[in-house]
RNA sequence: UCCCUGGUAGCUCAGCUGGUUAGAGCACAUGACUGUUAAUCAUGGGGUCGCUGGUUCAAGUCCAGCCCGGGGAGCCA
């Protein structure tokens, strides 16, 4: 018999009264009698009851945590009082045995750094299988509503021979012996040798392509693998990360932010929806974690309360010149209390973003308007009448979406759609037009305005599960001297 | 990469100004238990004190270097 998912058995009350079979890893088996069994489709156990006259004690002592086991037997309404059903189990079977001398994760708490170290069985405990259901609600809500808006699901290379991305620092890939390569008469490298006749490397954003395709089917968006070879050892950085990368033809910054304040709260509200019993937990949690800190760090809102605040209010938008008014007036820098110093054209530092959304605003924040100097090269330079446009200096369309306790979860952008003044700025910020002359011809053949954003998937699911490390919220961490399981 | 901090049993930790056989709770094993909810009770096994070198009669404890973790910063998503 195929086995029910446990969350059914729970929740589909017509079950009860039947005969099924279900299938799990053991939790906890106490009193010599229940089984609290666990298949991952819930958070929830199911309590197996065995008959110890049917089931000897050479069997029961099999019974250990996390042994994989198969249980037949009828639901009934339980006679203990923390479940509604339980299972009267008839027949049972182990299916996988585990050692309970050698299992290392134990039913008790465990610190995440340990649990990190074990990351392969992680997925057993409670807080990382609600976090990865959690990460499959966002990561299909996301499809669902750029699909929703009429946006094409565009592939991007994970593999590109151009470095001009201006992302930050990229991974090699090649196939040449490292320990000899074939060498040009100068010395250096041949890379004409190497498998794609060309240095190569990972991607750091496929937004350059999802230019080039959103001026032609209009609306794209992708998401996949970003890397970056920064040596950046904080929690809220990876080497291997999940972008998604919308680009719209005919969009400009209003909308780019309409786009992006849209995705955030159709997020929240799939995940609101659909993974309640996995957020009551995290939320839990995150109670227990905060209880033990001073009562001046710890966060106003419950987890569940702060997703439903971020859901039900808009998100504030300022310019960045705004911004820098709001913080040269605030108590930090009157008292000198911020370790960066505040004036127009520096870039926002954490803790300035930190206060304008935390202490200030108290809400998500979009921040517009960025002086040039301090933007990529692609955005787009703005004119008198420009939302964002200052008379202190340059400034782009750029759009950076602020989150509490995490920061900068969405990088956003109009694009320069004009050519000369984009030829111009990249002259300038010293990129070299011959390595992009496949994207400049998007602004040579049909240029229109566009507009596009860069959003973390593991920033988003860190906001959305309460955890503080991103190395918790995908599955197999990559981060500096670390690449194991 | 920089600053701070830590590494002692499977886990979480204690171990004083260096001192003789390194402790606790939990976990695990064995036994008991037919309504338990991280069950409970009894008994028991379990340690290269991160690694390397140094100081000393003597190092878990002091010093140096290295490795790894955590917090913060920079870079960014």
């Amino acid at each position: 018999m195929e086995p029910t998912p446990i969350k059914s058995v729970l929740d589909d009350t017509a079950l009860t009264g039947t005969t099924l079979t279900v299938a799990g890893w053991v939790r906890t088996f106490r009193n010599d009698r229940f089984i609290a069994l666990n298949d991952g489709s819930t958070i929830r156990n199911l309590q197996c009851v065995i008959d110890q006259g049917k089931v000897d004690a050479a069997a029961r002592a099999r019974f250990t945590t996390s042994a994989a086991v198969k249980c037949t037997g009828l639901i009934v309404e339980s006679k203990g009082s923390g479940q509604r059903v339980e299972m009267q189990v008839t027949a049972v079977e182990v299916l996988g045995d585990s050692d309970g001398e050698k299992y290392p994760i134990q039913p008790k708490k465990h610190s995440l750094e340990f649990l990190r170290e074990n990351a392969h069985l992680r997925f057993r405990t409670n807080t990382y299988s609600a976090i990865f259901r959690i990460r499959h609600q966002v990561s299909f809500g996301i499809h669902e509503y750029f699909d929703s808006l009429g946006y094409n699901y565009f592939h991007s290379p994970i593999i590109t021979a151009s470095d001009a991305e201006g992302a930050g620092e990229m991974f090699r890939v090649s196939t040449l012996d490292a320990k000899n390569p074939p060498l040009n008469e100068d010395g250096s490298v041949n890379w004409k040798e190497d498998f794609f006749g060309a240095e190569s490397r990972l991607t750091v954003s496929g937004q350059l392509q999802a230019e080039l395709s959103a001026l032609a089917l209009g609306k794209v968006y992708t998401f996949g693998p970003t890397f970056r070879a920064e040596n950046s050892n904080t929690a809220r950085h990876l080497a291997e990360f999940w972008m998604i990368e919308p680009e719209a033809a005919f969009m400009d910054l209003a909308g780019d932010m309409d786009l992006a304040e849209g995705l955030c709260k159709h997020l929240i509200a799939r995940v609101l929806k659909n993974s309640m019993d996995d957020l009551q937990f995290l939320d839990a949690r995150l109670k227990e974690e905060e209880a033990q800190k001073p009562k001046e760090q710890r966060s106003e809102l419950g987890l569940i309360d702060r997703l439903k605040f971020v859901l039900d209010n808009p998100f504030e938008r300022i310019t960045y010149t705004d911004a820098i008014e709001i913080l040269l007036r605030s108590k930090p820098h009157q008292k000198k209390q911020f370790q960066f110093p505040v004036e127009w054209g520096i870039d926002l530092q954490s803790e300035h973003e930190r206060y304008l959304v935390e202490k200030h605003f108290k809400k998500p924040v979009i921040v517009t308007g960025y002086p040039g100097k301090i933007k990529a090269f692609y955005m787009r330079t703005n004119g008198p009448g420009d939302f964002g446009y200052s008379d202190k200096g340059t400034t782009v369309a750029a759009m950076d979406v602020l989150f509490p306790g995490i920061g900068e979860i969405i990088g956003g952008s109009q694009r320069e759609e004009r050519l000369d003044v984009l030829e111009a700025r990249m002259k300038d910020m010293g990129v070299d037009e011959k390595e992009l002359w496949w994207y400049l011809d998007t602004r040579r053949f049909g240029t229109v305005p566009h507009a596009g954003f860069g959003l973390g998937l593991e920033r988003f699911v860190l906001f959305v599960t309460g955890m503080g490390n991103i190395r918790d919220v995908i599955p197999f961490p990559r981060t500096p001297k670390s690449a194991e399981f």
